[in-house]
RNA sequence: GGCCCCGUAGCCCAACCGGCAGAGGCAGGCGACUUAAAAUCGCUACAGUGUGGGUUCGAAUCCCACCGGGGCCA
């Protein structure tokens, strides 16, 4: 008996690929390697090392990439495909926490088994190149490039990141002076810096500035910089967290804990400095449409304007005071009938009033709580409140507005009109200058805080006809009923309500229209459209000097440090004085004493508090002052003791893939040049870079964008040759699964259930059934492993690819995978006798038809290999070895084609097919059969014949008849005559190759 | 609530530029082989494309609205 035996054979083919190191590239220069040929670079995300191993949900992407780099292969490119491990981060760190066992020892327990797993998939990594964000040898380079955005600017004149000695150098030379405010002043008349400079009164030289006042300048310009930043501070688990990590409750996610607004001095990195050309670039690459337009709306480029409001009612005190507010619809000004300031605006302590104004309504004061006697202690009193609230929650829509009244007012400045100022929680000092000018007719939430406390609501926008015909009839049923010609007579008078009282619709107006109700003595903008009146009031204000032309984005500097022990550290060293405290002064740890190692430890908690004052006292900050204290030069330094967050690593580890084990840079030169620009079209600009990136949309935002930026700085810096880093994006969906839910809504083990009459049961319990991402919480994983040793990894990477198309979610379903394991043994039985194990290929000529099969599956599944569509290429493929089945033999001419396109997909059968069909070494790189024509076009078709759009009869004609001998055939046949009796054809339409209409009546 | 994707046979999915609704698989039915079962092989039923409109000679495919599922952002 010679049956298919998987477990043999994947082993051996495995062993096989790995001694031989069969998928092993070289890179430009090294023996062997030819590089002339075209390359392929093609990458998945790589993966945490969780302790949980994979299930089979995970492998959906590395299948996909791994036919992709084996197709590509048998194309003749040379393929780098390559894998690796994202694995600093909390789960190990976490781990280490609780059982003292080091993150390191975990993290490594975790890569080798996720290491195994993969090999089991035969997967034709080059596993030469792995490697793992916490190995030394990589995290030197992660700080190498950390001190790259430390020692480099964004100059805006040429929109891009240039060395920081350039600007130390034209500041140096007089070039450029510092402005009063800090800003930096174009001495020379070319103007080459106007986008940063002001007005050059009062500036000073460089070599005026002190060396802490130089520093201080610098850092207002470096691409990493420390600056006082409102952070999510929980002291409990004692560390930051993202936004993502606090509950819209205001607690941590782990832990629950509370969490704390609260400024601490943290590393940032200023990507905001390349929004536009983070936004403009995506027009290079080829992602998914729908990654696109979520990375623009993360960057939420907007234009509007900066308008100033001299703030009143304070006597002398406060005259000179402007509040700031940033607005994209300045053409509303005039409906601005209040402010609002976020309760940690600096500016509220100082116009807070003493009393609030006679007749101050009781609603305004904050609440009738007996410790509020006056604004100052409401306002104590209402921060309390919001510190306590998420940044999430203060935002969400749904929420009742709450807010107290300063007792200030400000002027308006485009009517002189004094407005209320307010403090509420909807307004963040994290977003635009943490203040707005309300417009309660023209903003949802403005319009809904207004009705709360009854201020003034002004339109100064006409809505839409269909806006009106949408809202009206809400409050005013009878609208509803009318018709249009009713509906458009009433419109006027409908329009003339609005223009008096908009607060009879619930809903506000937000969208363009003609400005009404909007002029002063010197300036209307009354009857102009949205952008027009914009336009001329920012000109406007601008005149005045109260107000100009603001690009604004939504997207913020990213904050880069983390008070956790499993992390980067920084290459940071901050100056100590004689009795060891920090001066403030910091340098840069030389790029040629990189690493700097994480120290030994063996407690890796951070110092908790229940005091939220307390300061951060990260994990680091208890190693020894072996590590922690440097000395240079006669002077003490302590190191920084925060770590890089984990998107550190992840945003250059398809550049080390390249060249992984260059010890003098962090990707060589000419490997780098090779593998990352793709061929080049007609000499314009290329975006180049891995040609296909394959991972889930999870990381739509976050890590394309980081890793984005971070290549834009090398790039302009000179040290990568592309302007993007993932030419090609690709999104796998999900592998759902059904999971089971008792009456409790206690997950239950998937494995386990029972499907009786339509019901299911686990252990006798009555369940619910519902689909959702396969997952250990919802107790539905399936092990790829366990799939592995029961069918085999071909049958496993099979089934998968053969769910339906990649970039779509789909269920899993264990039973359906005895399908294609059918098919592999099938294959197996057709070219092997299992009684003797001898080869059933054999020399004979294939049959006419034989070849028709074949080409026509060659010419489908190489499409289908170019468009990823694995599903259908793997029924051509069933489909064609069905054919093959129930020939009387089988014609080695049809059998090492089909070989040949079943390789990239079930690697261990067709590598073991290929060599009992007598050929030495493996099918890896063999050449993907080629399409003959001849064999696909057809002597004569049939061709439906439709009566007026219904198929009603079919005829038969050469394939290459043109239109009019088509068209006298179908006359001529007799069950058309018969259809057609007695109409009269009005039309036909004939279609060669497809079909034949005829209109008749 | 906004944006994106998807609704085709009992289930997973094909149908490329609008042109014969079905390639393939699962489950089901019948038969062959077998003492029997599994495995295997052969044959086979089943939908008119979520709903309602529109465009067209012709719509699963394009457009609009709604319903349902999933994802992302609020």
């Amino acid at each position: 008996m010679s049956n298919y035996d998987h477990t043999e054979i994947e082993a051996r083919w495995q062993e096989y690929w790995a001694s031989n190191q069969t998928f092993r590239v070289g890179n430009p220069g090294d023996a062997g390697f030819d590089a002339s040929k075209p390359k392929y670079y093609v990458l998945d995300m790589f993966p945490y090392p969780s302790g949980v191993g994979l299930h089979v949900g995970h492998p959906l992407g590395y299948i996909a990439t791994d036919i992709v780099a084996r197709y590509k292969r048998m194309r003749g490119f040379n393929v780098l495909h390559p894998m690796g491990f994202d694995a600093f981060g909390l789960p190990a760190e976490q781990f280490a926490v609780e059982h003292g066992v080091h993150p390191r020892v975990t993290t490594e327990q975790n890569i080798d088994n996720m290491t195994r797993q993969l090999r089991r998939l035969g997967l034709s990594y080059d596993w030469d190149r792995c490697i793992s964000t916490t190995d030394v040898d990589y995290y030197k380079w992660t700080q190498w490039i950390f001190l790259q955005l430390y020692n480099s600017w964004f100059d805006p004149s040429v929109n891009r990141a240039r060395p920081i000695s350039e600007l130390i150098a034209r500041l140096r030379s007089g070039e450029i002076d510092v402005s009063i405010d800090g800003g930096l002043v174009d001495v020379g008349a070319s103007g080459g810096l106007d986008a940063i400079g002001g007005a050059p009164i009062g500036a000073r030289k460089w070599h005026e500035l002190d060396a802490t006042q130089q520093e201080a300048l610098l850092a207002e310009y470096r691409l990493a910089y420390l600056a006082e930043v409102p952070v999510n501070w929980c002291p409990a688990l004692g560390t930051v967290l993202a936004n993502e990590e606090v509950t819209n409750e205001g607690r941590s996610e782990r832990g629950n804990h509370p969490v704390f607004k609260r400024p601490l001095r943290q590393w940032m990195l200023r990507i905001t400095t390349f929004a536009d050309r983070l936004a403009d670039d995506l027009e290079m690459v080829a992602w998914p449409e729908a990654i696109k337009s979520m990375q623009r709306y993360w960057i939420g480029r907007s234009e509007g304007a900066h308008v100033e409001f001299r703030i009143s009612d304070l006597g002398s005190r406060m005259s000179q005071e402007t509040i700031r507010v940033y607005t994209t619809r300045p053409d509303t000004l005039f409906g601005a009938t209040y402010m609002v300031l976020a309760p940690e605006h600096p500016l509220v302590d100082e116009l807070v009033a003493d009393e609030w104004p006679e007749g101050t309504p009781e609603s305004w004061k904050g609440g009738a709580k007996s410790e509020i006697r006056n604004p100052k202690s409401a306002i104590a009193a209402y921060r309390a409140e919001a510190e306590a609230r998420s940044d999430v929650d203060r935002m969400a829509e749904t929420k009742t507005k709450t807010g107290v009244f300063t007792g200030a007012t400000a002027i308006n400045p485009v009517n002189g009109q004094a407005i209320p100022i307010w403090i509420a929680d909807y307004v963040l000092m994290g977003y635009g200058t943490g203040a707005i000018m309300a417009v309660p007719a023209h903003d949802q939430r403005d319009m809904e805080f207004a009705k709360r406390f009854r201020l003034p609501i002004k339109p100064v926008v006409m809505p839409s006809d269909d806006w009106f015909r949408e809202n009206t009839y809400e409050k005013e049923p009878g609208y509803a009923e009318l018709s249009d010609e009713q509906w458009k007579k009433s419109l006027h008078s409908i329009r003339g309500l609005y223009s008096r009282d908009p607060d009879m619709y619930a809903v506000a107006f937000t969208g363009a229209g003609e400005s009404i109700n909007s002029a002063n003595s010197e300036i209307s903008i009354d009857g102009l459209h949205t952008p027009d009146a914009k336009r001329k009031i920012t000109a406007w204000l601008d005149e005045k000097g109260v107000g100009s032309f603001k690009v604004q984005y939504k997207l913020r500097d990213w904050l880069f440090s983390r008070q956790r022990y499993w992390g980067e550290p920084f290459p940071i060293l901050h100056e100590l004085d004689a009795d060891g405290k920090h001066t403030g002064r910091i340098r840069a740890v030389d790029a040629g004493d990189l690493p700097v190692e994480l120290p030994p430890m063996d407690d890796f908690s951070p110092t908790s508090s229940d005091d939220p004052n307390a300061p951060p006292r990260p994990p680091l900050a208890r190693s020894g002052d072996e590590w922690r204290i440097v000395e240079i030069d006669g002077v003490k330094y302590e190191r920084e003791l925060n770590t890089m967050p984990q998107w550190a690593g992840s945003c250059w580890y398809y550049l080390r893939f390249i060249d992984n084990r260059n010890d003098d840079r962090f990707v060589g030169q000419a490997a780098e040049d090779y593998w990352m620009v793709s061929e080049k079209k007609s000499g314009g600009m290329h975006a180049g870079g891995v040609d296909l990136y394959v991972g889930g949309a999870e990381h739509a935002v976050l890590h394309l964008l980081y890793a984005r930026f971070w290549h834009k700085v090398l790039f302009d810096l000179g040290h990568v040759s592309t302007p993007e880093p993932f030419g090609k994006l690709f999104n796998q969906g999900y592998i759902q699964a059904y999971s089971y839910q008792d009456e409790r809504g206690i997950y239950r083990d998937a494995t386990k259930v029972e499907a009786r009459d339509g019901k299911y049961f686990i252990e006798g319990d009555e369940v619910t059934r519902s689909l959702g991402k396969m997952g250990k919480s919802l107790k539905n994983a399936v092990s790829p492993d366990e799939m592995c040793e029961q069918h085999g990894c071909d049958t496993l990477r099979l089934y998968e690819m053969y769910m339906g198309p990649l970039d779509q979610s789909k269920p899993w379903e264990t039973q359906d995978i005895v399908g294609l394991s059918r098919f592999v043994k099938r294959v197996w039985r057709n070219f092997v006798n299992v009684e003797t194990g001898d080869l059933l290929v054999n020399d004979d000529a294939p049959s006419e038809d034989q070849l028709r099969a074949l080409h026509k599956t060659i010419a489908k599944v190489t499409d289908d290999m170019e468009r990823m569509s694995y599903n259908t290429a793997i029924a051509s493929l069933i489909e064609l070895n069905n054919a093959l089945v129930q020939a009387a033999t089988l014609p080695r001419a049809v059998a090492e084609p089909f070989v040949l396109m079943l390789a990239p997909m079930a690697p261990h059968l067709a590598e073991e097919l290929w060599r009992r069909m007598g050929h030495d070494g493996t099918i890896a790189y063999e050449s993907w059969p080629a399409v003959d024509q001849k064999y696909l076009v057809e002597d004569e078709v049939e061709l439906p014949v439709q009566i007026n759009g219904k198929v009603r009869a079919r005829i038969k004609v050469a394939s290459d008849a043109d239109k009019d001998a088509i068209e006298q055939a179908v006359l001529a046949d007799a069950e058309v005559q018969k259809q057609i009796d007695g109409k009269t054809v009005r039309k036909t339409i004939v279609v060669p190759g497809r079909m034949v209409n005829i209109v008749a009546n």
